[in-house]
DNA sequence: GTCTATATAGAGATAGAC
DNA sequence: GTCTATCTCTATATAGAC
């Protein structure tokens, strides 16, 4: 097979199963069967489990940012941008209400096994964060306000991931992502509501 | 030693375990070690690690119920009880911000593992959500109003202990819960407001 | 680059002495 | 009720053939 294309193909069935069954729970069995693979041929690519780790967070961060980067392309405005991080709560309430939110969950996980990777997947927060801090800015905000804005909203999301996956009600997600819409909208900030 | 005394140390290691550790990454040997017995003499009080996480739960499952009850014979009113829930979150700050919230991150785990004791530490959670429910219906909400109310604010304390146990940021924790309690200030519902 | 076979460590779980 | 010794299974990881 082509160089590279084995391990990308790794790394993408690690990256599900991570969010799945837990980094613990998902075996090389388990990723090198998806991957039709050996075992053995598993450690051509990867010397160590926390080797794919690494390279699962790395995959999302590029996912995350090529995510945030198309949002701002698409969407005219902050207030949409935004609009678009509280839908992926719809978009995928499938996968939340089975798994959870793949950034909450793998962060928890990795917090608890005390592994030095934590790092790496707390980075996927902080893309989430400053981007939203950015728009929050762009809406007329102050740094400090602004930042505070986008860790309000990321906890809001982060709560309703748990939530949905505890209790598996599509209604209360809906309700809380209508809410979440409607404080957006308040959160204009004095000098420009006033105009 | 006394009878069912062994078996309560077993379980009360085991449930700090469990939060600081995870379920899965805590290992019979651990649990051992700090109750200092034997691993064989483990088997003589409980037959599979499921029979301990099913005692864990109901261990949490009473102990959640004790304090709430406390709370409502030691608070006067129920805006008051609601805010000793809230206040939660600094109380508990350096183990949430370590370990994030023992409800949350047991029900994520056993989400990802497929585990029927899932729908028990669900229960935990329903504790929380049915006692505030009747807190907001003592301050005169309606009955679907007031599980609203409750499920809002429980997505919100676990979006809070997610993200504090991702950025460890005690000035986060407080601002939220600041937020939180001028939040409930402004629940009175109108009938009431108007007085 | 992929395979089979194997080494090694740790887990959960059992048997039987005390 | 507690111990030691042991079984079995599964996991990560390695060696070496192809």
């Amino acid at each position: 097979m082509a160089a590279g294309e084995t391990r990308a193909q790794i790394v993408e069935v690690a990256d599900r199963l991570f969010y799945e069954r837990g980094y613990e729970h998902t075996s090389f069995a388990d990723i090198a069967a998806e991957v039709q693979i050996s075992r053995g041929n598993f450690y051509y690519h990867f010397r160590t489990k926390d080797e794919i780790l690494d390279a699962v967070i790395r995959r999302r961060l590029e996912n995350t940012q090529a995510m945030l980067d198309g949002w701002e392309d698409e969407r005219a405005g902050p207030g949409d941008r935004i609009t678009s991080f509280i839908q992926i709560l719809i978009v995928n309430q499938a996968k939340i209400m089975a798994f959870g939110c793949p950034v909450g969950t793998l962060t928890s996980e990795l917090a608890k096994l005390g592994l030095p990777s934590q790092a790496g997947a707390t980075g996927i927060f902080s893309l989430f964060r400053h981007w939203l801090a950015r728009q929050f800015a762009l809406l007329g905000h102050g740094a400090e306000a602004a930042d505070r804005l986008a860790m309000h909203l990321l906890a809001r999301s982060q709560g309703v991931a748990t939530l949905a996956s505890a209790f598996h009600d599509k209604a209360f997600v809906e309700a809380e992502v209508q809410d979440m819409c409607a404080w957006l909208d308040a959160q204009a900030p004095d000098p420009i509501r006033l105009q």
